[in-house]
DNA sequence: CGTGTTTTTGCGTTTTATTGCAATAATATA
DNA sequence: TATATTATTGCAATAAAACGCAAAAACACG
């Protein structure tokens, strides 16, 4: 067996299962542990997984919402700090929930003058910071995975709204297969919430591109803006442009 | 399980529950207690956590006890244990918001099963860290004083809910004028929460009683439980023992 | 083809990490 | 204070990782 195709078994073992242990990739793959590690050691070199004492974790796993160490929290950053340029004073705009989107939330100027719809908690509390911001927050059942409200009672409220902007968090963006997820409930939740605006911006670190889930939610030409952390001109970025997608 | 695991679970269960026993984790994690004491070292060495004899706190949680910004916590959190006493398996419960609900909320045992509505994103929250808890959170305005959602929208809401017990806090409360208020939305919402439950517990620390704000919310008469962090035979409170509201 | 170079891989050895146990010390609780 | 619970420490067994080395394979190039 190849080293890549080696590789790609391992990565792919890792989104499937978010771990993998040496001794069972020795095992697997029957070669010594010498080079599974060295396989291991050159895919964490890569970026694209954990390598800890016994195998190897898969990055993304750590995505919690209660964990006060937030993931590639610096590239939220950037991300939260394009997205405040498309805040414009007078706008109506509605917001899902997510880290990204609560960093977004901090980054806005003091004195902007607007109305935010969120369907998150969070967002709203830290929105109330701002004396010019008008808060309705759209209530529902409350998920614990995702800290936003959900269900039949959002999507409700969501049809009567018709906002300028929405902008949302993504686990996963592709340039053929668009915006897709894992979950029946948050796939509703984003179409209502696609529908109650007029134009969408989708935050996601770079991390989160090319990859496709289970349910679909939007073809790639819904979204207006794509907004992550690397250069508008980046390489990674082509399929998405060549979609007339805005990249920021 | 890697060490790397444990570790993020322990993370995990410190931000859920502001707390970890090492005898719990034992059990839990299926290692011996020395292996559980090395972790929670290494964490608090990472300043994830606050090491103490048991087991750990949430770092979060530690600072904020020491936060001097809420008024008079020690008695807050008498009241917040006596109101738990109210709570059964299987009762629909509708909050208010305000520091004393929420500490309320912090105190709940941790296995309860029942419904909860609530106007306060941050009793949302709290709620959604108990797995047997079904939180609806109502939305309508975010208001940026007393943060909770208000307005029509809530009232409508409120208006097709029938609970078994509201909890609220209060501003004021007088064995004649019954409960009052200084401003109308809030006035106008308390008396929506009030129809829209079979009883009702108010929580308010002693130096709130025998007060009278502009607006009046309702009777006496309408309120069920009344609890303080006084003994329930403290003289302060003959005048709302003699309407027959229950001292708690 | 042949030869020198680089890459990949596995083996033996050494080093480090992890874990549980036992004895002792510290701390909480009644 | 007495008792039970929890911490600490040193130690040993085991597992995993790192390192150097050498055989084998793949590659480069005249």
């Amino acid at each position: 067996m190849l080293k890549k195709e080696r590789h790609d078994f391992i990565m792919r073992q890792i989104n499937l299962h978010n771990r993998v242990l040496t001794s069972d990739l020795v095992q697997l793959l029957t070669v010594s542990e010498d080079t599974i590690r060295r396989d291991l050691q050159e895919l964490a070199d890569e970026g694209l997984l954990f390598k800890v004492h016994g195998g190897a974790l898969s990055k993304s796993y750590h995505s919690s919402f209660d964990d006060s160490t937030v993931y590639a929290r610096d590239s939220k950053i950037v991300i939260a700090k394009k997205a405040t340029n498309l805040i414009t004073d007078g706008m109506v705009v509605l917001t899902g929930g997510g880290t990204t989107i609560l960093e977004f939330v901090k980054q806005l100027p003091k004195n902007i003058e607007a109305t935010f719809f969120t369907i998150s908690p969070l967002v709203a509390v830290e929105l109330a910071k701002y004396s010019n911001i008008e808060v309705i927050l759209i209530g529902g059942l409350f998920s614990k995975n995702s800290q936003v409200t959900y269900g039949g009672q959002v999507i409700t409220q969501l049809a009567e709204l018709k906002a300028d902007l929405c902008l949302m968090g993504t686990s996963a963006i592709h340039p053929e297969e668009g915006l897709t997820d894992t979950y029946w409930e948050i796939n509703q939740l984003k179409k209502a919430m696609l529908a109650a605006s007029k134009k969408t911006a989708v935050l996601c670190i770079s991390e989160k591109l090319d990859i496709a889930l289970r349910l679909r939610v939007c073809p790639i030409g819904s979204i207006s803006y794509l907004i992550t952390e690397l250069d508008q001109d980046h390489e990674s970025l082509t399929g998405y442009r060549d979609k007339e997608v805005n990249i920021l």
